[in-house]
DNA sequence: CAGCATCCCGAGGGATACTG
DNA sequence: CAGTATCCCTCGGGATGCTG
């Protein structure tokens, strides 16, 4: 049996399109492609636990570049999920914390973190069943 | 007071690295950049709902190249979390069906993609807010 | 129908050096 | 300390054409 186009699947709550799917109007992948970054991931799960200043999110993730870490950190409070906060010092000090946005989002994320974590093992497994089976 | 490096923030499970964080070898992130792609989610959420063939999923994603589909499907398929049946019909017909693992993963990683439909708005409104105070 | 092969481009991101 | 500015290069991904 032929099952066609069936109704479009979504569960975005939004439609991605009004035909069907359009991945460069869905909103679902307009915040999502934000938080996929190399490193969004990493600061915003340091951030979760407590506020930081930038040389310390530097040595929490050792092999960040200044540059990544400045942008990620830019992009991140763009989108409203943490909050510069400058203290004039000398020299002067910057704090990152994070929003009740950022928090509000973590909570499901974290979750799929913590499934990588666990996960990780079958993941490779099936990686490497696959690959033995291609080299025939 | 200055809280230092503290300990280490993790919630991997396993830590990345052995001092500190290291991305490159982090199990978390081996996992979660494969479904970062930009088609990997789009491709889950129509899977969890249920089987498609190669056709069916090409109309689904209206704005999908073969190419990107054949590839993301496989690497979907090397990470065990999908499965596909070949139909020795002619012309052939192939089905990709979610595994477990697959839906395993969708169950926390939909939170998050509910989550950007949700909160579409609110990022919305945060990036416009940003952008405002940027042109001083 | 369900792919694979090839060419090609732009963005993401690394390395390095300089500044208030 | 907390960035900005440049250069450079990999590679994710689009377009097109061919096959079993």
């Amino acid at each position: 049996m032929d099952l066609h186009a069936a109704e479009k699947p979504h569960l975005n709550g939004k439609e991605c399109g009004t035909s069907g799917w359009d991945a460069g109007n869905c909103p679902v992948r307009d915040v999502i492609d934000r938080i996929a970054g190399k490193w969004s991931t990493l600061l915003l799960e340091a951030l979760a636990r407590q506020p930081y200043r930038f040389g310390e999110l530097r040595r929490l993730v050792p092999d960040i570049s200044q540059r990544m870490l400045t942008q990620t950190l830019r992009d991140l409070q763009r989108d409203g999920y943490i909050d510069r906060q400058v203290f004039p010092t000398k020299p002067p000090s910057v704090e990152y914390r994070m929003t009740a946005l950022g928090h509000s989002l973590f909570e499901p994320l974290s979750k799929v973190l913590q499934w990588a974590g666990d996960k990780h093992p079958a993941v490779k497994a099936a990686r490497q069943k696959f690959d033995e089976g291609e080299l025939s």
